[in-house]
DNA sequence: CAAGAATACTTGTATATACAAGATAAGTGT
DNA sequence: ACACTTATCTTGTATATACAAGTATTCTTG
């Protein structure tokens, strides 16, 4: 076992003591001077190793009053939203997505909103549903600013996804997602080839570039064969 | 406008580059010594605002190689799974909360597994509704080990949330979720008063300590009541 | 020509030092 | 007793320096 850098040896015991129970929550951790006395090493390295922990929220600080424990509450559990072709592959499965359309439409009201453009402007759409060992698993239906991407419906998306394109063409600088339980419509069912209705698990996504809103898209999973998982660590 | 660190300055002109796409996706850039040239300072501090992107998701770095702008694709969209009575105290509602059941019962195969005791032991199991505006929004069904908290039935969960007591009792070291969207059963839609079915978000928590599996939750919400959001920003 | 050595560049770790700025407690003068 | 100053602790920013270690190129040598 290779000897681990001073500032990781130092994150290691801070963390032990907070696992251990013996510093509990908002309580205060040594000092910059106090543990680069204790191990003996610059201060510079002892704040490396309070500094790297709070970036990751196991503590807090504060000019002039010294670290703390951070509150677990603040803690906030992270889920992760992933690129299901990676997901697919990623578990063996094999991986295929049928275009169902690829078309310029006009934006009704609450698409026109959600893209930032004017109503029954053009705009460009397209739906996806990908396949795991050719059983459907999502459908992605997505609205496209064409100012944005004007060159949007004329790629081939059986390679690379609609979000892979959009990032190369228009850099991303935001994303928001909402994650809903919904009952899918007959439309929905269609495209999943669902034949009795269960619930679905349905993620919008819009992303943002500098220059505003590139797409809005919705990815709808039947609730039997789609979860998404997310962890929370302590280590490191 | 007081003036911002120079850190700070070098990482928003990285960013500034990136977002304009001059700097475009697995593309190096400058490395530590050119930027400290550049902005005439130190490496150690061209070195930070690089070590500080990278540890935000925008870059990657290899030692020996250079630092280069970091694959969209990587940039994992995340997902916050909040405290429900921090959310609706936060949009100005009136949260309540009724504890349904608060027992002692013995561990059916599944969830002995999931807690990681013998079959038929005796485990701790509640079961809280919480409302907004006295209308019920989540039921949390919770197994509790109870080794790890024999005070768990103990406790006045009107306050303090199962999950903050267990926190502090035993410090929380992992957590795993899944979200999935499901039907509920009769019991469900009865603990919820929800006449018709409808399809509900059901996100199930396992938390660790160091001393094992703590608790294992199912948060079930309606779907046309709750959902989860999350955002990716590219700032800072 | 090809294998290995020397080199120049990169990031990674670590130290010593300096001063700024926020927070608190102790001391001082009126 | 109160307001003010001072001292001392904390974290925050910034620099100059040193060496380690990974990568790629170039040069040397057989």
């Amino acid at each position: 076992m290779t000897e681990q850098p001073k500032f990781a040896q130092i994150k290691q015991y801070i963390i032990e003591n907070i696992r251990a129970g013996a510093w509990q929550e908002h309580q205060r951790v040594p000092s910059e001077n106090e543990l680069s006395d204790q191990f003996q090493v610059s201060r510079m390295t002892a704040r490396r190793a309070l500094s790297e922990l709070t970036e990751s929220g196991v503590l807090t600080r504060s000019q002039g009053l010294g670290t703390f424990v951070a509150s677990f509450k603040s803690q906030s559990s992270l889920l992760e939203i992933r690129n299901i072709a990676d997901e697919v592959k990623e578990r063996g499965g094999d991986y295929t997505c049928i275009v169902l359309s690829l078309e310029s439409i006009a934006a009704i009201a609450p698409i026109a909103i959600a893209l930032g453009v004017e109503m029954d402007s053009l705009i460009y759409r397209s739906v996806i549903v990908h396949n795991e060992n050719d059983a459907p698993l999502q459908v992605e239906e997505r609205f496209v600013n064409p100012a944005l991407a004007p060159q949007y419906l004329q790629q081939d998306y059986s390679n690379t996804t609609p979000h892979e394109y959009l990032t190369q063409v228009a850099p991303l600088t935001e994303a928001r997602h909402t994650v809903e339980a919904i009952m899918p419509n007959e439309e929905i069912c269609q495209w999943l080839g669902m034949f009795n209705e269960e619930p679905c698990l349905q993620v919008i996504r819009r992303t943002w570039s500098s220059q505003g809103i590139v797409s809005f898209a919705r990815l709808i999973s039947p609730g039997s064969k789609y979860r998404l998982g997310g962890h929370l660590t302590f280590k490191k």
